[in-house]
DNA sequence: TTCCGACAGTGGGGTCGCAAT
DNA sequence: ATTGCGACCCCACTATCGGAA
């Protein structure tokens, strides 16, 4: 099949805004497929490479060189071209791969490189990832879209499981069901605005404690145990510890899903920055980061299969049941039972167990509905997750142009808090939140306030006061006040308030220490 | 007819490994 | 030794489509 061919399709399907149109068409394409050629086209039109890693992004691809005039690049050969250029390393491997890069590039027409541009730099924004490229998959072979979801969830990459219905059918879907040793998609929380929201709508449920800290799905068979992220990332290497407590529980095989968290001692949670520096950092490096050497604590809130025995289908109550045999208290997460979440004093008990988990310094709650089964790769109404949210009243310092669907307008805004002296201390960025009418308003505002443009950047007078919405602080190098807002998202703007009323950079600082209390 | 679940897009800060400077 | 790039941890929110109610 040709690269042409691809890069046809994917402008089609960027150009209808139908999401039944988009899997028509990718169907169409799936279907001329060959059963080898299936784990390389899929994953393309899905926005996504074979090879998880290239090297390879946005600079490294700034200057394209002159379009080939006639298409002649299979995807075969662009695919064993981009191993070749992942496998590059070592002493001038940059420009080596930016080489081969231009090699490849010059070999596509203007529209194969339009592609391949976006491909290679991991935003296709064709309007169709991993969920419609399954839909597409199971119309170009006649299967139940939701099996097909359900085989690349449990039997990993998309590319195999297309690779096997191309070759068999809809019968060879039975080969891929949950094994110990092979990652599944995880199940993932939506999010509540509050505790009593999520009650009411979870029903019969279980209050857990959350954690701030790297999600690990932990596989054991025998003696073997692999742990992989969220993103089935294989760091079974990187985190010794958990290899030790796994093999310490009393069954023969097992796959489980919790966090890693850090604790000091007196058992309060290390920053998420600490723990993601120590997750992050390989066993053979010598390092002295945050977090280098740092003990992790797992702590576990599902299981998946034991001993033989896949739990996927059951409801959550009973799976909780057999988490509680396998695995010690200390390496469970705590959880309060709510079968009636409508009784006065039940909500109670959520409510106090819920404060508990603050006070202890932990994230936040999540919500599990007892019934539900393990949805992998679902972000469900099963489970609700509940933070506490922060909010402070800041000053637009400047505003950065969109880009997408955001052409236009000015999207991404910085943020700041006011200084003694009448000058701003930058505390982060922000584009979450705004209303396609807030876009527009906050643009036009922004452009009378303008006293700059650098093309990318739009420096205004800082006037314009925003309540902004934020999870909390973290320490930053990047910012001056030596911390910046966690998941910062617009809420309103205040036009009511001068800017020299907004929220200063001491009353920040002071939400910083009462987060982390000293002892 | 209206409602709502699932998706995709639009980007945020921090940290590491690795190569270039 | 420091800097830049790529990758991957954590992630919130809105708009849209299309099936459910």
């Amino acid at each position: 099949m040709l690269l042409a061919e691809l890069a046809r399709v994917s402008g089609e399907v960027a150009a209808t805004s139908a999401r039944s149109r988009k899997v028509e068409l990718l169907a169409g394409l799936f279907r001329d497929a060959q059963p080898d050629e299936a784990p390389v086209v899929i994953p393309y039109l899905a926005g996504r490479l074979p090879q998880r890693r290239t090297g390879v992004g946005w600079s490294t691809l700034r200057e394209a060189p002159a379009p080939a005039a006639e298409p002649t690049l299979t995807v075969r050969e662009v695919d064993r071209r981009l191993g070749e250029i992942a496998a590059v390393s070592g002493k001038g491997a940059q420009a080596e791969r930016k080489r081969l890069v231009g090699v490849l590039l010059a070999a596509a027409t203007a529209e194969e490189q339009f592609f391949l541009f976006r491909l290679i730099g991991g935003e296709l924004r064709q309007g169709a990832l991993d969920a419609l490229a399954v839909e597409g998959l199971a119309a170009a072979v006649g299967a139940p879209p939701e099996e097909v979801r359900r085989a690349v969830m449990l039997g990993g990459s998309l590319g195999a499981v297309a690779r096997a219905l191309l070759a068999g059918g809809p019968a060879a879907l039975a080969a891929f069901r949950l094994e110990v040793g092979r990652p599944v998609q995880p199940m993932l929380a939506q999010s509540a605005k509050d505790l009593d929201e999520a009650l009411d709508r979870a029903g019969p449920c279980a209050v857990e404690e959350k954690l701030d800290g790297i999600r690990v799905q932990v596989h054991r068979e025998g003696a073997r145990v692999r742990v992989f992220t969220r993103t089935l990332d294989e760091i079974t290497e990187r985190l010794p510890e958990l290899t030790a407590v796994a093999l310490g529980l009393p069954v023969s095989s097992a796959v489980l899903d919790g966090e890693v968290i850090a604790l000091d001692e007196h058992g309060r949670p290390h920053a998420f920055q600490d723990v993601a520096g120590r997750v992050g950092t390989r066993p053979s490096a010598a390092g002295g980061g945050p977090g280098a050497g740092l003990p992790l604590s797992p702590v576990f809130f599902d299981v998946l299969a034991v001993d033989g025995q896949e739990l996927l289908d059951l409801p959550t109550a009973e799976r909780h049941a057999v988490l509680e045999r396998v695995v010690p208290g200390p390496l469970r997460v705590r959880r309060l039972a709510v079968p009636d979440p409508a009784d006065g004093a039940a909500r109670a008990a959520a409510r106090a167990f819920a404060d508990d988990v603050l006070r202890r310094g932990h994230e936040g709650v999540v919500v599990k509905a007892l019934g539900a089964p393990y949805a992998a790769g679902r972000r469900g109404a099963a489970w609700l997750k509940v933070k506490p949210v922060l909010t402070l009243d800041l000053v637009v310092l400047a505003a950065e142009r969109g880009h997408g669907r955001r052409s236009g307008w000015l999207s991404n805004l910085h943020l700041g808090a006011r200084r003694p002296d009448g000058t701003f201390a930058m505390l982060g960025k922000t584009f979450k939140g705004m209303t396609d009418a807030m876009l527009e308003w906050q643009t036009g505002r922004l452009r009378e306030l303008a006293v700059a443009d650098d093309g990318h950047v739009v420096t205004v007078r800082p006037e314009l006061v925003v309540e902004i919405a934020f999870d909390g602080l973290q320490r930053s190098t990047r910012y001056p006040a030596g911390v910046a807002l966690r998941f910062a998202r617009v809420v309103r703007y205040r036009e009511d308030k001068p800017a020299a009323e907004a929220d200063t950079v001491e009353t920040v600082l002071a939400l910083g220490r009462r987060e982390a209390p000293p002892e």
